[in-house]
DNA sequence: TACAGCCTTGTAATCGATTCCACGAGGAGG
DNA sequence: CCTCCTCGTGGAATCGATTACAAGGCTGTA
């Protein structure tokens, strides 16, 4: 492959000259600047990438770790990162941690290796010494969606406590008395959080939440399956599962069909993180969804802040209850529009860019 | 950071000792090796693969650059793509080309540029110029899914013939006549094949597939809604919806449900490309599996193989029916498992890794 | 004792770019 | 006509690794 020597001996100047040309720097004469440009294209020369990061000391890519490239909420999450990086002219290498520390590890180790000029985290669980270092060390870095409290980067996630208000009154409303929750691992925030926004709001409504009514799951399909079967087990079931998040819904809904029941006639169901193929489930799922998209990209622009030298800001959004037919009828279904789907999240959008 | 010439000083030794030591060359004394490892272990140094590979000329890095990854099919492929990558030593770097060939040559491109040891594509057009000179340039290329006729490129794929026979003799079984296609876009392998496929399987019936029962999709789910309400507009709508993609199965799904259809009693609905969902769809969806996580494995040691200097070979795997509800009952279901899940696409096992 | 051969080590070239510095040519101003 | 600037250009250092080559020390054998 042809390099910045061939291309200066081809144009006839130094290899100074031809990359003065390449990064457009002013002082170079129009006759040069064009005998180099013919030089590359007759050559067909690319720089190559390896060699400018190795002087440059930046490689204009990011590194985005997610805890489940399965989930349909990451795989979202990715694509808007991937977007808006790209339009900021930067790549993006995407590691997946499979809910795994030491997979989270291995990746933060690689992409480290590879001088990205900064990592963005969704972190699987309390912080590794790996990444608090990277941190403290001075690596530009931002957690999205989850993140490690008490580490001074900027988090940019959604909100999910009004909406949970929100579905907590809807179920009241519909006369459920007795609801549960499959949480995630207590040791992500979202896993936590949600509990808590969720105790909270049953709080609101004056209905205790049990111990034996908190399953603990670990955002995975079988996890919300197993506790799912828990709490059919019990001497009083609970009338509602929320799932904390959409995989372990569907197990829930496995878990529930395997029984003979259904749903929402003998059991309720909601999640948080709505997908688009929860408008074609059965039944259709009310759950919480998240500006996913928006999330993704002012994560970039955080990042992509701080790599720069401007001031990063943390942010957070919004989430907000899709009422769909999960949790029983009620004639309320036309709050959040027509049929239930969100602008953002819906098949129907997604598909037009 | 840290560079080896830290440790070098460090350690009380040369760059070349250091080097030795970190690629465990032979020749190098106990006692330097221990002080190395020493000043490693205290400056907490880690080697830059960018000056490495910039020495090296190679990257332990794969490129995959694939159509869309929204779709859980991809989504898949791309998950074990990097899983088997790893197990071998490389990273991969996902480009996502949401089926626009600009996309596409915009992710090569820059692929290329950072010097990617080789390229898992699955392309979205008949092929870019770009890719054909990349490849003739001899850059290891692997084909996977999809390929491009005429290339010299080792292709992974699946075989669905077999399966999209099993598909029309089940439907011509349960009595339906009126056969539609949504087929993908007619410059990749798989937009043609799959319609090639139906219509021949259609023929060993005795069946005729008219033009009007051709849709032209896209592999997206705006199109599978905007090609079945065509269908449905015709004097005699089919009996019958085969969407070459789960996507536009997705689509065509939303399209007879807004017209206040039910499936599979007003018309039935099948797909090419199983996903867990696919269960949980009201009704579940009949759907043609392929075996994904397989194929991103062989793709990536056919890669490897032509990297590392051995010869790559094509693989071609066998896709298989999976019986569900979306086209009527049959009492047949039980051919392909207990509930018509298959192994390795059900959400219950992807979740036990 | 002398020499051959092995083991260990360091010096320096190299990969392909960017960029500091010096130099020569040419124009403006005194 | 001389000086001073500006502009365009090339030489060479540099980034952080790997590795060919040379050389020194040691052992063993004649």
């Amino acid at each position: 492959m042809a390099s910045i020597k061939d291309v200066a001996a081809e144009a006839g100047v130094s290899v100074a000259t031809v990359s003065r040309v390449l990064n457009d720097h002013p002082s170079v004469s129009a006759d040069a600047r064009t005998r180099v440009l013919a030089a590359v294209e007759a050559l067909g020369y690319r720089p190559n990438a390896v060699a400018r990061s190795l002087r440059t000391d930046q490689t204009r890519t990011l590194g985005l770790v997610i805890s489940d490239v399965m989930n349909p909420y990451f795989t979202e999450l990715a694509r808007s990162v991937e977007e808006e990086a790209r339009a900021l002219g930067y790549s993006v290498i995407i590691g997946n941690a499979d809910e795994r520390p030491d997979l989270q590890d291995h990746h933060v180790r690689t992409l480290l290796d590879r001088r990205i000029d900064g990592l963005l985290v969704s972190p699987t669980d309390g912080g590794s010494p790996l990444m608090l270092d990277a941190a403290r060390a001075g690596t530009p870095m931002v957690f999205v969606d989850r993140w490690i409290p008490g580490v001074d980067v900027p988090v940019v996630r959604a909100d999910g406590r009004a909406a949970v208000r929100d579905l907590v009154a809807h179920l009241h409303r519909l006369g459920h008395r007795r609801l549960a929750i499959i949480a995630g691992p207590a040791a992500t925030t979202t896993g936590s959080e949600r509990v808590e926004a969720f105790r909270e709001a049953l709080g609101a409504c004056g209905i205790d939440l049990p111990d034996a009514y908190i399953g603990q799951g670990d955002f995975k399909a079988e996890s919300g399956r197993r506790v799912t079967e828990g709490f059919l087990d019990l001497p009083e079931p609970p009338e509602v599962v929320f799932a904390a998040d959409n995989l372990m819904a569907l197990g829930a809904l496995d878990a529930v069909r395997a029984r003979g029941l259904r749903v929402p006639d003998d059991i309720a169901l909601a999640a948080f993180d709505d997908i688009p193929w929860f408008v074609h489930t059965d039944p259709p799922i009310t759950a919480i969804a998240q500006p996913t998209g928006e999330l993704g990209r002012a994560a970039v622009r955080a990042l992509v802040d701080r790599i720069e030298g401007r001031a990063p800001r943390s942010v957070t959004l919004p989430a907000r209850l899709v009422v769909r037919r999960s949790c029983g009828e009620s004639g309320e279904s036309a709050r959040t529009g027509a049929d239930g789907q969100s602008g953002e999240n819906s098949a129907r959008n997604r598909s037009q860019s």
